[in-house]
DNA sequence: TTGATATATCAACCTTGCTTGATGCAAGCT
DNA sequence: AGCTTGCATCAAGCAAGGTTGATATATCAA
């Protein structure tokens, strides 16, 4: 493997471990669900969720810092939504494992 | 969308969260990307990562029971391979996630 | 301006998960 | 049989992360 294709391997895998990191929590999986649902105000997470507001709002922090949603504020509310591109990252990073998994010399399973 | 879409969607889900949970990680994504490469015994992971015996071994375990993982004993050895299925679903988890978010009324970002 | 609503933040507590060193166990070697 | 090697497991301590209730902030309505 070249060192050019190395680096970008590395630098994908320290983006996709912060993606991994906040996606791995049900709680949070709950909401990206609901929020691929198109975007949704913390109000309208609350009721689907039914969760307590600063237990949402709090995990809503957690992917927000990932990159894994966005947030835009208007008036009184604030809406959230997936980011597609954070998506792809880590669809890509798997494939990507999928790919040297199988050009393996002794394969994978 | 359908109930029985619905369940498989459900089901899918609760699959990939143990399957995040394994991966989220730093010491197990290195283990992961070292399987990539192809099946390795224990020693030559712990060569590898660098990691002491026994907190290998504990990834490894949590590694094995989320289902990313295999492992297959060969005299004093025993050897671990990646899961391609286990990639393959959570793959598809994502992809769904972006399907689902393009088909939204209120589409993502 | 006052009050109400939507959301964020904070601190204390609780829970989960990780690390470490020691011990156990099975497979091969002598 | 006894020794060594490769790996798993266990218990105790520690660190990271989640929950809860209270408080802060900003926006809108009256």
């Amino acid at each position: 493997m070249g060192a050019v294709i190395a680096e970008k391997n590395m630098l994908a895998t320290s983006q996709a471990s912060g993606l991994l990191k906040a996606l791995a929590d049900p709680l949070r999986m709950e909401v990206i669900q609901s929020l691929s649902e198109g975007e949704r105000c913390v109000c309208d997470l609350m009721e689907k969720t039914g969760l307590a507001q600063s237990r949402l709002s709090f995990h809503l922090k957690v992917l927000k810092d990932s990159g894994l949603i966005t947030d835009r504020q208007s008036g009184r509310w604030v809406y959230y939504k997936l980011d597609l591109e954070a998506l792809q990252l880590l669809e890509d990073w798997i494939a990507d494992l999928k790919k040297s998994c199988k050009n393996a010399a002794k394969s994978c399973s």
